[in-house]
DNA sequence: TGTACATCAGTGAACGCGCGTTCACTGATGTAC
DNA sequence: TGTACATCAGTGAACGCGCGTTCACTGATGTAC
């Protein structure tokens, strides 16, 4: 049975919509012509409220930034979570026709270009700020990206481990890995032609390459 | 003996240092707040001239940047030219006790991040712009980037044959090592506080990863 | 030698525009008594 | 039941500012005759 709502929570949710619709609004505007060049205005514009209206959601574009920041992490995290369950359940019981080394890879590659394939915004924004040009958004992706660099790193010793082979620096392993990827969803991310399964099978067999050559030293 | 300059080629003279001066003082702004947010009138100001004046010398400020592109592919060309004769250098007379993929890896990353280390505002942006808010910029760079890759590419693929290792898919080492590479030199352009001697040691050890892995398969 | 004209980098005034931000206000609802 | 006050997302007018671009002009020099 459906409660009815208070005004209170109805105007917490219809705040909520709001200041959903001014982050999607700054992506699809940033997807277009770059995070950079946004303006708070042409954001509210675009999200159809007031440009003085922006000021009940966020206190600045900056803190908008920050906002789409921890969502990309977010929505990142949701992509790492699944890629390790299912690379778990291969290493319990492996294919034998398969390398392990391959089946990695190509879990990892298509976890996260998936991811990207679904929010190419977000994405983009994520991987190119890492280096862009605000301070705070700079620092709060890095800080992100050495999290992620970090589980993946344990990630790879785990899941070599359990298939008998020791990796003397999977932290080296996880950053080489990440620099490829980061590369290949960005690609992916900006060019509107390219093509999933193809990125998939390229990032795949590049990963194969890192990564076997872990196993082989 | 000097010869007279005409007015002419005095003129001549006096207008490209002021193209020059754009040109610089675009990219030092452009390392502070970040290419897209880049003004005209801000370059002029910064250069010391009218901002009218900036018509003299480029149609608008995707020119400016699309010359800036130009120069960064420069400087890369050079510095690849230097890595590559050294290169070839080693492999007519490889030092006895190092690993040739050690050597190569070594010497790749120190000419690159030494070339970082000397222009970061043109490396960062060379890298950052790749995929960037500019369409002509983000085109023109990736076809620099495609013809180094290529380039290096044929060089991988020389260097292992002559010391006897054919290396069967020279395009993808190189596409790998071109990502790796991008990252450590925008780590290394965007950080103010990074060493150069640390981060050649950290790309080198990633490179001969990837390269040995090359040799071992 | 003088005169008229061409070349060309640089300039200051002026334009209309979009920007971020402030302010006082509205109007729907809740709350205290 | 009525009344006074609180809460809070959203708003329109107004501000001063930096922007890109246009225009007609300057002033130093070269060139033709």
């Amino acid at each position: 049975m459906k409660v009815a709502m208070s005004f209170r929570d109805y105007q917490k949710e219809q705040r909520e919509k709001v200041s959903r619709s001014l982050m999607d609004s700054a992506l699809s505007l940033a997807a277009a012509q770059g995070y950079a060049s946004l303006s708070l205005r042409s954001v509210a514009r675009e999200a159809g409220i007031a440009p003085t209206s922006f000021y009940r959601h966020f206190r600045d574009m900056d803190e908008l930034g920050l906002a789409l920041a921890e969502q990309a992490e977010d929505v990142l995290r949701a992509c790492w979570k699944g890629f390790f369950s299912k690379a778990a359940a291969y290493s319990k019981s492996p294919g034998a026709s398969v390398d392990p080394a391959e089946a990695f890879a190509r879990l990892l590659a298509e976890s996260l270009l998936a991811c990207v394939a679904e929010n190419p915004g977000l994405m983009q924004l994520f991987f190119q700020e890492r280096t862009g040009s605000s301070p705070a958004m700079r620092r709060a992706i890095s800080r992100a990206m050495d999290g992620f660099t970090d589980v993946l790193s344990g990630e790879i010793f785990r899941f070599f481990a359990t298939l008998g082979t020791q990796i003397a620096d999977p932290r080296m392993h996880a950053e080489i890995v990440m620099a490829v990827a980061q590369s290949a969803c960005l690609d992916l991310a900006v060019d509107p032609d390219a093509e999933l399964p193809r990125a998939v099978e390229d990032l795949s067999r590049k990963l194969v390459h890192v990564l076997s050559a872990a196993g082989s030293r």
